[in-house]
RNA sequence: GCCGGCGUAGCUCAGUGGUAGAGCAGCUGAUUCGUAAUCAGCAGGUCCGGGGUUCGAAUCCCCGCGCCGGCUCCA
């Protein structure tokens, strides 16, 4: 073969010959792609730019608007469209950092003033400027001690800053018209690429991300490669504000807050407390079928004890503390004293273990004042807490049954999920031995499932290694709330022992866990996975009778008896409003069935129940009824939950 | 905690220095009606709290509280 050719292997495994030299593009157009998709190239594995030259045999692959990874170099671009903007209307404004995220993009500015909604609006307006000129992106790779000048005479000290923690001696930069950005790359071949964008927000954001160092200006914005695909991500954004459950926990009257109470503590109306009665008495008896016995301990505890247990020593930032006949107390940011102190509370055998204490534990965090979010992220909230302590040789298969009960319950209220195992981080506590062992015990009980997992090196607990679960909601929203834990100090701490089958004294294994996490969370997420439309078996209200008139509130009123005795929540609607009003009014609220009683149920003796999607169902007995939305209760829990739970 | 925005009736919001408003919700009355809003009338406010400027403050300034969007933190 000449010198002076080279060989391209493409995706389907063809082998093309080019000229040595060629541009990805050029390759690609000769292998048959269509330039107007093509956005940039993959060679070995790694985007380039359609100008980048090949010069050795590689395998390449072009990069099309539907590909992976094309969006983000899009809005990567879009970026670096905006700082352009920025800078040509800001002189002065220095630039930091700007990256593509999930669903966009932002770029850091250093600036005399915080961007303004107007300053939004011109920056946009000269964007659209820069992409409708359609400027080149060019690549320039320099040293670095070049690139630092460069940046240095510019005053563009993040640059430098930037540069000079880097080690490689070669860098490059790309410009589009006079902007000059320090950038790995790669980029679309010019700004017209960006068919639609949007700056969405302004928010103050540290540089590098630390409080200590200065508030820079983000501005966060997206594109996309056609106007479709952003106006279908403004639609999402529409529906995550209707599902809002701030706003829905209002309309729906489940619960409230209130600046007299204080920040970051909930309200429950009846409907939510109901709703939350519900799935208390849910999980209460989900554990103690699975063998887990309910505890109790109390809120405000010795702060001498918990300065034994670490929490004093790690978390006292976050916690509240309060003097009583001279004695220093703090309140419980998590549950687990109490429970050390019940298995101290005698002498336990290797017969007796596993123990699983379970508490509906009310705690409260010092969270600070700026995440704060709704039912989200609160100061008092209750976990469905429990540990397990057990034997070493006995955690896989505690671990194991923890795994199906997460499953089980997400598979009830209908979540898809994902985990995550975490490992030993740097700052970290117990020995090698104890970490591998606990972390083998989390990997075999995973892989012996056959679960798919995650693994975050150096993201566990400084006590221990854990399992993460994030669910995902009807939106396709991450939420983490089921996490298993193995913890090695409080059993060192509180020096837990028992006594094995050689008589001796051991140490026994303990693990964390939670299934929902917080309680107030999870309400938060299934009110926005459910759009507040809960299936029947949550439902703070189960069927609303609704009167045609007066004359029908008598039979009405019977039949809301009957149906409550069969356990079922149900209310009267008997306000002198017309027919339609009233549907109108159940409808919103998201009730699941309906019975309208006229003259015509009254003389059958019988309801017409009509479905909240619309579904009208004949005329039935009461009893029947209640029958069948038992069994829709039971079928939608694996047969756990009828009728009468509360 | 930090940056920015915001706080007016139960809710959604108008009102930018000169007598606090609308729609919905609420109450009263009429209407007694068959599957997403009947009509009329009435009532409803420490304009987040405190201080200041001013003849006069919902409006301007300061402090605090709370909410929203981010940053950060998350044993």
């Amino acid at each position: 073969m000449s010198q002076d050719l080279i060989r391209l292997t493409l995706k389907d495994g063809k082998v093309l010959t080019v000229p040595r030299g060629i541009s990805a593009k050029d390759a690609l157009m000769m292998a048959g792609e269509d330039e107007d998709s093509l956005i940039a190239a993959r060679l070995n594995g790694n985007l380039v730019d359609l100008t980048q030259t090949v010069d050795h045999d590689a395998a390449m692959e072009g990069l099309g608007f539907d590909s992976e990874g094309a969006v983000e170099i899009l809005r990567h671009s879009a970026a670096h469209i905006m700082a352009q903007a920025v800078k040509s209307l800001f002189p002065n404004a220095k630039v930091a950092i700007g990256p593509a995220i999930e669903n966009g993009f932002y770029y850091d500015f250093d600036v005399e003033r915080p961007f303004t909604q107007d300053d939004l609006e011109k920056i946009e307006a000269r964007m659209r400027e820069i992409i409708a000129s359609g400027m080149e992106f060019h690549r320039k790779e320099l040293p670095r001690e070049e690139a630092i000048d460069f940046f240095a005479e510019r005053n563009e000290k993040y640059k430098v800053e930037l540069l000079q923690a880097l080690d490689s001696p070669w860098v490059s930069c790309y410009s589009q018209g006079d902007f000059v950005d320090l950038c790995r790359g790669p980029h679309i071949p010019d700004t017209s690429y960006v068919k639609a964008f949007k700056l969405t927000s302004v928010a103050g954001a540290y540089w590098r991300g630390d409080e200590h160092n200065p508030m820079l200006q983000r501005i966060y914005g997206t594109a996309f490669f056609n106007r479709e695909a952003l106006e279908k991500y403004l639609h999402f954004l529409e529906e995550a504000l209707r599902r809002d459950h701030r706003r829905l926990g209002r309309e729906l009257d489940l619960f409230s807050f209130s600046d007299e109470v204080g920040a970051g503590m909930v309200i429950y109306h009846p409907k939510g407390a109901l709703l939350r009665q519900i799935l208390e008495a849910f999980e209460k008896r989900e554990h103690l079928r699975r063998g887990y016995q309910i505890v109790m301990g109390p809120t405000l505890l010795k702060t001498e004890l918990w300065k034994r247990s670490g929490h004093f020593d790690h978390y006292r930032e976050n916690m509240y503390f309060t003097e009583i006949d001279g004695q220093s107390y703090g309140i419980k940011p998590m549950n687990c004293l109490s429970h050390m102190l019940i298995y101290k509370s005698k002498i336990r055998s290797y017969r007796d273990l596993p123990l699983r204490f379970f508490e509906l534990g009310t705690v409260h965090r010092h969270e600070k004042s700026g995440v704060l979010h709704g039912l989200l992220r609160v100061r008092q909230f209750t976990q469905d807490d429990a540990h397990i302590l057990c034997m070493p040789e006995q955690l896989n298969g505690e671990i194991q049954d923890i795994i199906d009960f997460v499953i089980e319950f997400m598979g009830i209220f209908g979540f898809p999920y994902e985990m995550e195992i975490s490992t030993r981080p740097e700052k970290s506590i117990g020995t090698d031995e104890d970490w591998d062992r606990a972390t083998r015990a989390l990997v075999s009980a995973l892989e012996e499932k056959g679960m798919p997992f995650q693994t975050c090196e150096g993201e566990g607990a400084f006590y221990g290694p854990k399992i993460d679960i994030k669910l995902k909601d009807v939106l396709d929203r991450k939420w983490q709330c089921a996490t298993i834990q193995c913890d090695f100090t409080l059993p060192e701490r509180f020096d837990l022992n028992y006594i094995g089958v050689d008589g001796g004294r051991h140490r026994p294994v303990m693990v964390h866990r939670v299934i929902l996490g917080s309680i107030e969370r999870f309400l938060g997420v299934l009110v926005e996975h459910y759009e507040g439309a809960f299936p029947v078996w949550l439902a703070p209200v189960q069927a609303v009778a609704v009167t045609v008139t007066d004359a029908q509130a008598d039979f009405a009123r019977s039949v809301c008896e009957e149906l409550r005795k069969a356990g079922m929540r149900v209310e009267l609607d008997d306000r002198n409003e017309k027919l339609g009003y009233k549907i109108r009014e159940a409808q919103m609220q998201k009730v699941p069935y309906m019975l309208v009683i006229g003259n015509r149920e009254v003389a059958a003796g019988g309801v017409c129940p009509r479905r909240r999607d619309g579904t009208q169902l004949d005329l039935m007995p009461v009893q029947e009824f209640a029958a069948m939305v038992d069994k829709e209760c039971l079928d939608a829990t694996m047969g756990r939950v009828g009728l009468g739970i509360i």
